[in-house]
RNA sequence: UGGGGCGUCGCCAAGCGGUAAGGCACCGGAUUUUGAUUCCGGCAUUCGGAGGUUCGAAUCCUCCCGCCCCAG
């Protein structure tokens, strides 16, 4: 640590306890630290929302911490730039029938695009973020591997960090338990020390992301049919925008004294395709656009996580052309929604190995 | 208008004289930096209606209403 020299370091304040921690480790360590703030979307609607991030009092709570620390403190307008990369972006993949996940999109669009551009601009040496995740320095560069916390991992959601980011890129809570976090911004009297962790989609006001959508894309929530895996019609839908793969809530669909799921949703046809449990156990998945962190082996085992909050699966990864990869799991899964993550683990590991997008689901029982 | 069967929560459905199971759906909460899932909780003072028997009935009796089936 000695060697370290003094640097000039971004870090990326969204307004929560884990970027304000942040910007304190790394001031507390020595380093120029310049806190940077996004604006991301309206902060007329989204003052109130307890939860959110980077709009209104968020802003303000940002500020202050870094008056607290002493370090100077940007506000950026991002919000046309988050606008077009990351809401239109949702919107147009519910369109689609898929199921977006918004912040990964935001990791890769904006704050490690454009943010990280800009602590270029700025003459950084390194932008700093709160995200628990760790980099790893390695002989042939930088890795990526899970938090020391696995509750609070967040590598699911940065699996489209290429190593030359992650180069450029510090995580410092990234070897923390969140607890410890906690404490240190109590320690040192943030302002934020006590408030609640951050969930939900932060651009969208009151859990409807369904007006959001439709908002963005009028005309996406058209109405259609509900069928079983046979095709036979069995109620209807307000929009394919209000369902996901494995969804079981809000169908309104009863009688058969079994629940009903999700299955698939067929966007051309406007159709939500539903069936029972078992049917959504799927073996096979296509992933798209893959974003390798170690070159890959023309086939090899691993374990992957197809969802944040389950645990990873072993699964062979078999790369190919036009940076698409397929993946088989053994066990099964359950619920693989077109638009979600498949990420990729080391087997017994922490590293991650790259991920893709889910294009599609192979043999979730073919019908209708 | 001969015979038989049935009417219990929005749907399905237990109960067969002892003071209304359960599932689906729905609602609320917890969990979750996506959407979901999952979990916890709520959900018929009332059993088609009206009388009667009984200490006590959704359960027995009578009548009425409404369905369904088989026959003429």
């Amino acid at each position: 640590m000695n060697a370290e020299r003094k640097k000039r370091v971004v870090v990326a304040m969204s307004g929560g306890v884990d970027s304000s921690v942040t910007a304190a480790l790394m001031a507390r360590a020595g380093h120029e630290v310049i806190g940077v703030t996004l604006q991301l979307y309206d902060h007329g609607t989204a003052i109130r929302k307890k939860g959110a991030c980077c709009a209104g009092q968020d802003i303000h709570d940002a500020r202050r911490v870094a008056g607290q620390l002493g370090v100077p403190h940007y506000v950026l307008d991002y919000e046309e730039r988050f606008r077009k990369a990351v809401i239109e972006d949702f919107a147009a993949s519910y369109a689609r029938g898929e199921t977006p996940i918004p912040c990964v999109r935001c990791n890769e669009r904006v704050k490690f695009a454009d943010l990280l551009q800009l602590a270029r601009d700025l003459g950084a040496d390194a932008l700093a973020t709160g995200h628990y995740v760790r980099r790893v320095e390695s002989a042939e560069g930088p890795e990526l591997h899970v938090a020391a916390d696995s509750s609070r991992d967040q590598s699911y959601f940065l699996f489209r960090t290429t190593r030359e980011q992650l180069s450029f890129l510090r995580f410092p809570l990234g070897a923390m338990e969140k607890i410890d976090v906690r404490s240190i911004a109590v320690e040192l009297g943030l302002a934020v020390a006590n408030k609640p962790d951050s969930q939900d989609i932060c651009f969208v006001p009151n859990g409807s992301y369904a007006s959001v959508v439709s908002r963005v894309q009028p005309g996406a929530a058209a109405p259609g049919e509900i069928v079983d895996l046979d095709g036979n019609i069995l109620g209807r839908h307000a929009g394919v925008i209000h369902f996901t793969v494995g969804q079981r809530k809000g169908l309104g669909l009863f009688g058969n004294g079994e629940p009903l799921f999700v299955v698939r949703i067929d966007a051309k046809q406007n159709r939500v395709v539903v069936g029972s449990r078992e049917a959504l156990r799927t073996t096979n998945v296509v992933v798209k656009d893959v974003n390798w962190l170690a070159a890959p082996a023309e086939s090899f085992t691993c374990a992957v996580k197809v969802r944040s909050t389950r645990p990873p699966v072993e699964a062979r990864v078999f790369p190919q052309k036009y940076g698409r990869a397929l993946v088989e799991i053994p066990a099964g899964e359950e619920a693989i929604a077109p638009g979600q993550a498949c990420v990729f683990y080391e087997t017994n590991g922490t590293r991650v190995l790259g991920g893709g997008w889910i294009a599609r689901q192979e043999n979730a029982r073919a019908a209708a």
